[in-house]
RNA sequence: GAUCCCGUAGCUCAGCUGGCAGAGCAUCUGACUUUUAAUCAGAGGGUCCCAGGUUCGAGCCCUGGCGGGAUCACCA
């Protein structure tokens, strides 16, 4: 079943099989490209390059390229457009008498569109108005645009065809990166982020790994997995939410440093600041404890900035952020009594409930001593933070995987690194010994329970890994999204994931006049 | 899940107090050999998100639905 076209696609089917009529392609196979946009840009020079009287020049900067028309000036004999590359755009002369007899006429102004895709070959020049352009001397068809995009067009005060419709955006991703340049840019640095984290690991000697994402028990975090059975074992899995417990296991095995990027699965609602997949780098190093991961974190985020923007000092939403070391340490408590006045350290549940209720939080008796303090800690003072910021040694009842603090009790040796209001990592020293380890499992099989989704499962196998020992090591985790949200001044993590989730597309080509529902719709209430 | 806002041409948006559906860009036809918002002359293009209702008459008002965005909740 066929859709139907609009005018403007109509008009572009047409021309591909005039095209063909011509016995020429819509579709290459392949184009020689010896050069970009940027490239002749840069390496234009006047006084080498610029033809002369004869209109040719003494030593002709010549390329091949291809791209994509971004904008089309026809004229009689005579035409402009702009192609453009992943390395940007760049003007294009062409002229009836360089081009094979009638393709000009035919091919070029009645064929082509704003869209397609084209090789050239030519020489630099500079037009009278000033732009460094290509003078074709060979124009091939690569590929047809059977769609019209929605390119914008700018003049000195107005903006045309700008795509601002964020849902067009996300779920044409692909026209988004044609149309708007800084998206590609965003997905470059993005990349460059990662490479960058990538070699500094890699410099320091810890071996990058790749650890189960289908886990027969889900663990490393608290959140709701996805869940998926394997046919031939006749399984239930989960999809993981972290990368820890394999990674420790790996440590045990005799590793001294290992590290992953990937994706993690959590089952949640989706938001500015979540996707439901998303992507963790974790690392784990033998022989530390979270003093020298502080110090590992603001080394590597500092030079992330350093790298990308050649700055330690980013204009990040409203804000100036400063990556440069050292960061600022606050223990969680103390940090929560500097913005509350309240010292809610050593208070039992009943006093941080009356504590809580007082700063005006809403707090129901499921709520415990926990949950409490993280609620006062994410209303009051993490959107305040805006430099980035260590919040250090958590309650051990939020942490069942730290190690408990070497001189302060009820506390675990952890530290989250906020940053414009948000985490950016969470890390520890981690919890080697395998009966503490085992009692906390324990208490975290009580509050799932008692109906807390998000509580660790028993992982027996990552206990019997413990038994044999692991050596004191310190554990890290950082959110790549979020971190790449503040690495390129993006104020949603759906402009840092290529494709987010999105709810399910309403067929274009449905026109679905059975009448009768199926049942998707009916009965709400 | 809650609240608020939005849905009109391919894109961005106007549309008054309810009275013939509009603009720019894009598209089509013609002219033009250095244009760059090319220019000039002409033309076409609409399920006004959907379904009801009120009305002589609905893009506009009312009800319900669908879709999207923002904020909140959830999510250490």
């Amino acid at each position: 079943m066929s859709r139907v076209y609009t005018e403007q696609e109509q008009v572009r089917r047409d021309a591909r099989v005039r095209m063909e009529k011509e016995g020429v392609s819509p579709y290459a196979y392949s184009w020689n490209v010896t050069g970009n946009a940027a490239g002749v840009l840069d390496s234009f020079d006047d006084a080498l390059h610029q033809p002369g009287e004869d209109g040719t020049p003494a030593e002709p900067l010549t390329v091949s390229i291809a791209g994509r028309i971004m904008s089309r000036r026809i004229m009689g004999k005579a035409s402009f457009f702009h192609l453009q590359d992943e390395t940007g755009r760049i003007q294009i002369y062409v002229s009836r008498d360089d081009l094979p007899e009638g393709f000009y006429n035919t091919v070029f102004k009645k064929l082509l569109d704003i869209g397609d895709i084209v090789g050239i070959e030519g020489f630099a020049f500079r037009t009278r108005m000033g732009e460094i352009s290509i003078h074709a001397q060979r124009l091939e068809v690569l590929a047809k645009a059977l769609r019209p995009f929605p390119i914008v067009k700018e003049t000195e005060d107005q903006t045309y065809n700008e795509v601002t419709d964020k849902e067009f955006r996300y779920r044409q991703r692909y026209v988004d990166l044609v149309v708007n340049p800084e998206v590609r840019e965003t997905f470059r640095q993005r990349a460059q982020m990662i490479t960058t984290m990538r070699r500094f690991l890699d410099d320091r000697g810890y071996v990058e790994v790749e650890t189960p994402v289908l886990q027969p028990i889900y663990g490393g975090a608290a959140a709701r997995p996805f869940t998926t059975h394997h046919n031939a074992l006749n399984m239930k899995l989960y999809m993981r939410i972290a990368d820890e417990l394999y990674l420790k296991r790996l440590i045990v095995g005799g590793f001294d440093g290992v590290y992953e990027i990937s994706k993690d699965f959590r089952n949640e609602g989706l938001s500015r600041f979540h996707n439901p997949e998303f992507t963790m780098m974790e690392l784990y190093v033998a022989y530390k404890e979270y003093n020298w991961m502080m110090e590992l974190v603001e080394e590597m985020v500092e030079h992330l900035a350093m790298t990308l923007h050649g700055s330690t000092d980013l204009q990040i939403g409203d804000n100036t952020v400063s990556f440069a070391r050292p960061w600022k340490r606050i223990p969680l408590f103390d940090a929560i009594e500097e913005k509350t006045g309240e010292q809610l350290f050593g208070k039992n549940r009943d006093e941080l409930a009356a504590a809580g209720k007082k700063l005006g939080l809403e707090i129901d008796d499921s709520m415990g001593s926990g949950k409490i303090i993280d609620e006062v800690f994410g209303e009051f003072v993490e959107p305040h933070l805006i430099q980035p910021t260590f919040i250090t040694d958590y309650p051990v009842e939020l942490s069942p995987l730290a190690k408990k603090h070497r001189s302060k009790d009820g506390l675990v040796e952890r530290f989250e690194a906020i940053c414009n209001g948000k985490e950016i990592c969470n890390a520890f020293s981690e919890l080697n010994d395998p009966d503490d380890q085992r009692e906390r499992f324990e208490e975290q099989v009580r509050l799932g329970k008692r109906g807390d989704e998000e509580a660790m499962q028993l992982d027996e196998d990552y206990l019997r890994a413990l038994e044999y020992g692991m050596p004191p090591t310190a554990g890290l985790g950082i959110g790549i999204d979020r971190l790449a949200m503040l690495m390129t001044n993006s104020e949603s993590i759906r402009d840092v994931i290529l494709f987010p989730l999105l709810r399910p597309e309403v067929d274009e080509s449905d026109t679905d006049d059975s009448g009768s529902g199926e049942g998707t719709s009916s009965s709400a209430s």
